[in-house]
DNA sequence: TACTAATCTGACCGACCAGTCAGTATACAA
DNA sequence: TTGTATACTGACTGGTCGGTCAGATTAGTA
């Protein structure tokens, strides 16, 4: 019997969907993607091994889609965050601190986005176009900001997207160093360094 | 016969060594880690598989000393450009273009390196504490120049591991981008930007 | 040539694991 | 209660691959 057109089978299935991907995902960010096994992950979720194949094809779908979900929330929640900041320099800090702050919130997903976007995309091909438009979607929220305040003459005439590209990757180092290095380095020292840092490269003047 | 503390066979060995480290290099980078096989690097050596277990201990053995050897010819290049540059400014410049010409003329140790520092730094414990020293060598390079140059006051009083960390992320992030995605990506306009952003953003004024 | 040491080889072994499928359990309708 | 569709299970299979080792080959020496 439909229902808002999902019957009440697609609802139980997107649940147990949810758990394996829930358990998958502290699996493959305690062992890794190689060493977790699916009996590991059918164990972690309370299932038989072949019930995971009643939901997803094969071991790399389970991850795909574990990588998908929360790249997906990541995006949502610095995007809002963009949102929400009123002036370009809020909004970087907004995006640098969010991101930290997300990533503090999910260590286990760290581990699985991080393996894969170090890794795997060094074979971008095996990425479907998904979870790759995620990925690049998240510089691009940051090009689209720091382009209008460009053309509002708020900053000096900077490449939006090469600028965006270095708040990228320095707050991606940030999370990496205090999640595998140094936990009690600071976010709010780091992120104000690299705010700081990267408003007076842009800054009219 | 001893001949400079080293004999005859000492001196054979190493090569061996050598060459079976250029074959796994090429391997690792095709296939990645898992996929690669002791076959296939026996294989591409041009020597039975057990011959590779008369100079290494296991396949993690060989990929840690290719990486190795591979991180060590990146400080030392790195370590040079920055010897040579004259002020701070052209110390930053060299450090990223000498870096990314590396990575574009050794690709192979791209994919080895980013590969381990993506994923594997992931489990900082797996890495033996002369890679690791290695790869924060890298940092530490960068740091003292920084440091040089804001105890003499010519720039502001910025913190000089922070900012060591800001130019070694984007460069990494430069690196990536050019070997993974758009080849296209011209080392110098790309470099002369956050030569630029970085040093309007730690500038005296 | 004959002997020895050093070097190399690849068939083999055992462990591992993704994925399968025949069979079981559960929910629910008739 | 019976029938059936849906959901689930886990022992099993087939293939893979790191690592071993008994024996072959080569280099060095007398």
């Amino acid at each position: 019997m439909p229902w808002q057109g999902r019957t009440k089978q697609d609802v139980l299935s997107e649940v147990r969907c949810a758990e394996i991907l829930d358990a998958a995902r502290g699996v493959f960010a305690r062992k890794g993607y190689q060493a977790a096994t699916m009996d590991d992950i059918a164990a972690a979720t309370g299932v038989g091994k072949g019930t995971l194949y009643l939901y997803y094809r094969s071991k790399r779908d389970i991850y795909l889609a574990a990588l998908e979900r929360g790249l997906r929330a990541v995006c949502d929640i610095t995007a809002a965050a963009l949102d929400t900041a009123p002036t370009l320099e809020e909004k970087i800090r907004a995006f640098v601190l969010t991101k930290v702050q997300f990533f503090d919130d999910h260590r286990d997903f760290y581990r699985i986005y991080h393996a894969e976007f170090g890794n795997v995309v060094a074979h971008p091909s095996c990425l479907p176009p998904s979870v790759k438009q995620l990925y690049l979607g998240q510089v691009q929220q940051l090009e689209h900001a720091i382009e209008a305040a460009r053309d509002e003459g708020r900053i000096r005439p900077v490449d939006p997207g090469k600028a965006a590209f270095a708040i990228f990757e320095i707050t991606r180092g940030l999370i990496a160093r205090r999640l595998l290095a140094d936990p009690s380095l600071s976010a709010e020292a780091e992120g104000a360094f690299i705010v700081d840092l990267i408003w007076k490269g842009i800054a009219n003047r």
